[in-house]
DNA sequence: CATATGTCAGTCAAACTGAGATAC
DNA sequence: CGTATCTCAGTTTGACTGACATAT
């Protein structure tokens, strides 16, 4: 049994920036393997809220709304429809587009993908309160605001 | 110009594994664009900070040192050798091991760097007060204690 | 023998670029 | 005409896997 007890150089014990990073790996480690039971990934979650909440849309609208780049947009909506999530179907009154439609199996597997998605977002704060989980949140969104609203 | 003021779902709109990503991402773009001037990135950063501060290294204690696989190791090793950062010579005790070691100009690299990604991180946490900033990076820590140890 | 080390080849997801065809 | 949409092919980075030769 190798303990890790390496010492991490000073330079990046406190620095913010990996702090953080370190944190997104857990995140993304946690809802990864909670998504692998159905087989699917992060993209594919953010594309069936965005079509549970505002209908069909256009694949421009869904990466506007997903923030997922319209030619990974493509390949997601491929690997759901392949899967009977969605359907895809030409627009009738504007014929670039194509209208991405949740289906009935979209959405039962939207709801089971909340359920994972909470479980696992509960284990990534298990360490904090409910009072800090807010603090965390309130803290991460100033910081976010200042980079996504000025770009 | 494009007003992106296309709605994000609910269902991503406060989700903390979300929140946390884009806040990683803005930490990631911020530092990258920094180490961009030296044309060095993250990895070369961690390798030079673990040499300067522990002294000459294997390459499998670097990556016990800063969580970078020992795989990624060798091409990082290469890239920095290349650009006459640090010397690989064969470890004379151990003859499976190459001692890595920082040149002066390695170590003259490393004081830009640092304070590029200081810059850097000031510009993340602009928005933060000093307290703040000790109050997220506290939380942020508890959160990755959880996942680190635990493993 | 098992284990540690360095190396190579390759995978994967997310994010992104650039170009082209088509339609508005 | 310029712009929007969809698609394809490709890149980059960080993280990771599996295998192999060599040395301990």
């Amino acid at each position: 049994m190798e303990r890790a007890e390496d010492p991490i150089p000073r330079r990046l014990q406190g620095l913010p920036s990996r702090l953080i990073n370190q944190v997104a790996m857990s995140a993304n480690r946690l809802v990864d393997q909670a998504f692998a039971g159905p087989g699917l990934r992060r993209y594919h979650f953010s594309l069936l809220a965005a079509l549970e909440e505002f209908g069909p849309a256009s694949q421009a609208a869904l990466g506007r709304r997903t923030g997922i780049d319209r030619s990974d947009i493509v390949a997601t909506v491929n690997e759901l429809a392949e899967r009977g999530l969605v359907e895809r179907s030409p627009d009738p009154d504007d014929r670039r587009r194509n209208v991405i439609t949740v289906t009935p199996a979209g959405v039962r597997q939207l709801e089971v993908l909340d359920r994972l998605l909470a479980g696992a977002q509960e284990e990534l704060l298990a360490a904090l309160t409910g009072a800090e989980r807010e603090q965390l949140m309130g803290l991460l969104t100033r910081v976010a605001g200042r980079h996504t609203a000025a770009q």
